[in-house]
DNA sequence: TTGAAAATATTGAATATTCAAGAATTGAAG
DNA sequence: CTTCAATTCTTGAATATTCAATATTTTCAA
């Protein structure tokens, strides 16, 4: 008898990477526009709700682990994108704040991502796309 | 009138993102038992229809580029799990086949990650799997 | 048939990421 | 109080990835 075994495209662990991988592309394609990584962008966004966020909270919600975020936010402080500022409550932390110049770029790095979910929307279709979303939400709800 | 602007968490890309480095984690940590990261399991997979594959198919199918990859197959090659072959018909290319030793790894990792697709089958049930996979493939479709 | 362009894989240098260790501060138990 | 463990962030060395350039072979048009 022949063994079958499952190929690699129906796991699902293969085919998160694979649309990650691609939709990512894409992604980063529109936002070199601006010279500018997803993983920036994202940080941006995180910060521009002009809160203080620690480094750990930061590296948490970029899905990065902490000395790659230390290093990218020491890029970024050069670039005058956002800056440090001890935390008076717990002087451990370093609260990371946006600047004024990355609020501007944040905002074109938007329009720039927006252009790209509803290119997907047009290709993929509006409700694929919001039942995909609820599903991977659910997913990682579920593994927590 | 205050800014609301989507969330980072709301858009897919990141969801993606989110989804696929947490089960990837998952793997990762199951894996690890045998020493083995991911990319080479999924090139021992590909690599067990016992046909030889070039590079450039190999780098598609498990999603890494071609110098990465020619480097971890550098290290699986120093490991005998797989050996190149000259391609006859076209000397520009190399055949990748997987040895004896690569096929009983390769079955062990098997086993280890389909207990993870039951644990997610379990957590996260049978009905919203296959339909994420399914949403997931139609998405990788709609983006070539 | 020849010569230029395309395809394939690898290499080496530049860059980025990760792991393990360190420094500073806080928390908390004795 | 004091001391020891835990938390937070950063650093430096080790490792991995990527970009650009190279070598080889094939393709194909002139």
């Amino acid at each position: 008898m022949a063994k079958p075994n499952t190929p690699i495209t129906e796991h699902l662990a293969y085919l998160l990477a694979q649309a990650n991988r691609e939709i990512n592309r894409q992604l980063e394609l529109r936002l070199s526009k601006e010279g500018v990584p997803v993983e920036q962008w994202r940080i941006l966004k995180v910060l521009s709700d002009g809160d203080g966020h620690s480094m750990g909270e930061l590296a948490d919600a970029v899905l990065l682990n902490h000395p790659t975020l230390t290093k990218m936010i020491d890029r970024m402080v050069s670039d005058t994108l956002v800056y440090r500022v001890q935390d008076p409550n717990d002087r451990r932390k370093v609260l990371m704040f946006i600047s004024d110049r990355g609020k501007v770029l944040c905002k074109k790095l938007n329009s720039l991502a927006v252009d790209q979910e509803e290119h997907i929307l047009e290709s993929y279709g509006d409700k694929s796309t919001s039942e995909l979303k609820r599903l991977l939400e659910s997913l990682i709800d579920s593994s927590n």
